[in-house]
DNA sequence: CTTGTAGTTGACCAACTTGGTCAACAATAC
DNA sequence: GTATTGTTGACCAAGTTGGTCAACTACAAG
């Protein structure tokens, strides 16, 4: 299992969004500063995303990157789906015509099992979430700090 | 997700031992054939699982490779881990140190939610369990054809 | 209508991983 | 000693990942 850094990234930026949902527009530059992410890299997840329809982007001046919807209505498998690429399993398990091991293939149901309680996690798991768990995780630093 | 072959291959191979169980060891070369693995990657493979103890081979004629424990006992997560390479979930997991952004990551809790969850199906699921489902597959196959 | 700002697009890149091959080597049975 | 079969190391093509850069387009303000 493997979580590729794009996916990690897109949803900070969608965290960022959240938490300054009452700024009209953020500006890509302030995203990358807050969360260290490379903003050239940071343009083109938000780029995706926008085309996907979780960000809704404006350019120019006073332009920027807002949630294209509500917090809770964005789950992780959304950015997964959108960000993580085709994410194939194993090859076979869409295209099994082109398995020659169909003759009792016993573990592509093992396969799909697993594939299915991944995305049960991240489509059960929203930004809005995720905004929750952040900022107990944060009191929680603050408050070991004293 | 992603299954990289190599860990399907590898599942296939001990499969196959298990259906052959019954002679001393079995050649790499019939394996190959029977699964349908290239057989100079196959033999990377056995000789992996063989370092992780899952596998014994034996050298010469009259040489092959055999199940080192009861299939029963062989796990597909510990051909995951035997095979799958590193397969580290994302760098902070292992690294928190490393990761600028600890100070409140909500998205942490989740990732290693998700690989626990996949560690624990492929921990459930052991090669004689599966030996059990390939059968039954390959007897639907052939009810099918009649 | 120009100017500055900010997102968009396409070309490009280095590093790494994956799936795979090949030749030489080592152990062992006969 | 010879044939057989696993072991080891070197090597490879292709694809993916994370990332950069320059040019381009839309838009607000003056």
């Amino acid at each position: 299992m493997h979580i590729p850094i794009k996916v990690d990234y897109g949803v900070r930026a969608l965290l960022d969004l959240a938490e300054h949902a009452q700024e009209p527009a953020v500006r890509s530059a302030d995203i990358s500063l807050r969360q260290h992410i490379p903003q050239s890299f940071l343009d083109r997840l938000l780029l995706t995303l926008a085309k996907d329809g979780l960000v809704r982007s404006v350019r120019g001046p006073l332009g920027g990157h807002a949630l294209a919807r509500d917090p809770a209505q964005v789950t992780l498998g959304m950015v997964m789906r959108s960000l993580g690429g085709n994410e194939t399993i194993v090859g076979c398990l869409e295209a099994p015509e082109s398995c020659n091991h169909l003759a009792g293939c016993g573990q592509r149901e093992i396969w799909s099992e697993v594939e299915d309680a991944v995305q049960r996690i991240l489509d059960g798991t929203s930004i809005a979430d995720l905004l929750v768990r952040t900022k107990a995780a944060r009191a929680l630093v603050v408050s070991a700090a004293n």
